[in-house]
RNA sequence: GGCGGUAUCGUCUAGGGGUCUAGGACACAGCCCUCUCAAGGCUGGAACACGGGUUCGAAUCCCGUUACCGCUACCA
């Protein structure tokens, strides 16, 4: 069993792709077949290396590992033109002179009488003389396949069985006229080249699909197992584009995606495992994925959900996994170096993580979280310091009373630690948020965090009472009371 | 226009003739928990596109209509 994935390398890696290159690699996986790729870059002039490169890092980012060499359709040029010629020769396709110019206007008149363009084999027609002659003379002209009578028909894996009147399809250009291979001669050569057995993309090859079959056939080559998937739309139910926001898999890398997360919400687009399975690792979604599933609508993508269960991958998946990419996105984005993380400890930063990964969504989230507690001066929010310290003169006998309690503590302990604030709360005849939430504002700047007492272990006993003393100190606290 | 595909809550979906007064999830609202924020729990509103068949019975099968999507190149 071979499968691929073959993109064409005129833009970023995006969704729809991602999915396709996600359904291939698991379909090749779980049956312990090959997953290959393809680079279709005939069409030079929309082709780049920075759009291959960029293919290449989105695989990469959500784990598609790929079998053997990458293969480059272009450099198949030759053999792509030998199968024309070898359809030429055994009379399945013809000459065409007729140039592009007459063609479009041909097609616009057509179009113009309300009517249907097909091309009228007027070239299969022409004495085999005169093709000679012409030949010959040097003009120009391009290969047609020409199309068998009949119906062509292909048992879909996700639509079921599919067929195509033959005299629907027109007489299609496989070889231009300088020579180059038009897109479903290409595909079909590589495909049987690279020996696919079944070949899995998007719905909107459905219409090359029986030109394709034919061309198999006429090729002499037994046709692959077919699955076209259905397109995923924007949340305005249109093709997902630009204006969708992020549409490329780096973009969704850089909002703070998992790899895994990503995989498993693409995977519900189009596929089921059926029941109410709906966050899955890689491994429960390799085990879920075969044959069954596969649904034929359309989806929309949603960024609203695809968060929420990046967030569970986050609660769920190891810390041993999370904490080192967690490490890596605060380390890039400036709050820490690696020398400051490994000054702290495995087992803090473990416990940092730990803390905050149920409170975010996604990775950029939770390390906008960690800045409190990994520089030196708290940056305090106005809103929750207009809020929380609202009644200045409270709020700095509350604060100084919970620092001296705090400082009075024989170990810095969580357990004895609360069970001090809690009893110090009763004595001030105040409920527990009336002595906590001033505190965690000294002590985070924030009217959210995790719970007060963790943060007071996390930060340890030195910084958190200097930041009590800091905010003892600060204006809002020291001009307000008096 | 022609051809092909698709049609269950706003979205992702379960369901494949009776168990469906249609289940779950996201989002939304409310409540609970609670030192805050999350997470979690509970509750609520919210869907079988329409019309004909077939059948004792249809969300499920068939036909048509409508809507949407795709293709209709010497693009891929």
């Amino acid at each position: 069993m071979r499968v691929r994935f073959a993109p064409s390398p005129t833009g970023y890696l995006h969704v729809g792709g991602a999915r396709t290159a996600l359904f291939n690699w698991l379909y090749a996986r779980k049956h312990g077949g090959s997953f290959l790729l393809r680079i279709e870059d005939t069409d030079r002039t929309r082709s780049t290396t920075e759009s291959t490169r960029a293919i290449f890092d989105g695989l990469d980012w959500l784990g598609l590992d790929w079998d053997e060499d990458v293969v480059y359709q272009g450099a198949n040029l030759e053999r792509h033109r030998r199968d024309a010629m070898a359809l030429l020769a055994t009379g399945g396709a013809y000459r065409c002179f007729c140039t592009s110019a007459d063609l479009d206007a041909r097609r616009a008149e057509a179009v113009a009488q309300k009517g249907a363009f097909r091309y009228d084999r007027r070239c299969d027609r022409l004495d085999p003389a005169e093709v000679e002659r012409r030949v010959q003379a040097g003009e120009p002209y391009a290969i047609r396949f020409r199309v068998p009578d009949g119906t062509t028909a292909w048992r879909d894996m996700v639509h079921g069985e599919i067929a195509f009147a033959n005299g629907e399809l027109d007489d299609l250009v496989i070889l231009r006229s300088d020579g180059t291979p038009i897109y479903n001669l290409a595909v079909v050569s590589d495909d049987i080249a690279m020996r696919i057995t079944h070949v899995m993309r998007g719905d909107d090859h459905v219409s090359n699909t029986p030109k394709q079959i034919l061309l198999y056939r006429a090729l002499g080559a037994p046709p692959p197992v077919f699955a076209h998937f259905p397109m995923i739309h924007g949340t305005d139910g249109k093709k997902l584009s630009k204006r969708h926001g992020a549409t490329a898999v780096g973009d969704y890398r850089h909002l703070g995606i998992l790899p895994d997360a990503m995989c498993n919400f693409l995977a519900l687009l189009g596929w089921s495992p059926g029941g109410d399975r709906e966050v899955m690792s890689r491994a429960e979604l390799l085990d879920a994925f075969g044959e069954a599933g596969f649904l034929a609508k359309a989806s929309v993508f949603d960024p609203a959900k695809l968060e929420w269960m990046n967030g569970q991958h986050m609660a769920r998946m190891p810390l041993a996994e999370l904490t080192p990419i967690v490490g890596a996105a605060l380390v890039a984005a400036g709050l820490a170096t690696e020398a400051d993380l490994a000054s702290r400890g495995p087992a803090w930063v473990n416990r940092l993580v730990d803390l905050l990964r149920v409170r975010a969504r996604t990775v950029v989230e939770l390390v906008h979280q960690a800045l409190p507690y990994l520089v030196d001066a708290v940056e305090y929010d106005p809103a929750s310091v207009a809020k929380q310290w609202k009644d200045a003169g409270a709020t700095r006998r509350l604060l100084a009373a919970s620092r001296e309690t705090l400082a009075g503590l024989a170990a810095w302990e969580a357990a004895p630690m609360e069970e001090a604030m809690r009893s110090l709360a009763a004595r001030e005849g105040v409920g527990a948020g009336k002595l906590l939430q001033p505190l965690r504002v000294a002590l985070t700047g924030l009217a959210a965090s995790p719970g007060i007492f963790d943060v007071l272990m996390l930060l340890g006993r030195d910084a958190s009472l200097r930041r009590i003393d800091t905010a003892l100190a600060h204006p809002y606290l020291a001009t307000t009371s008096a």
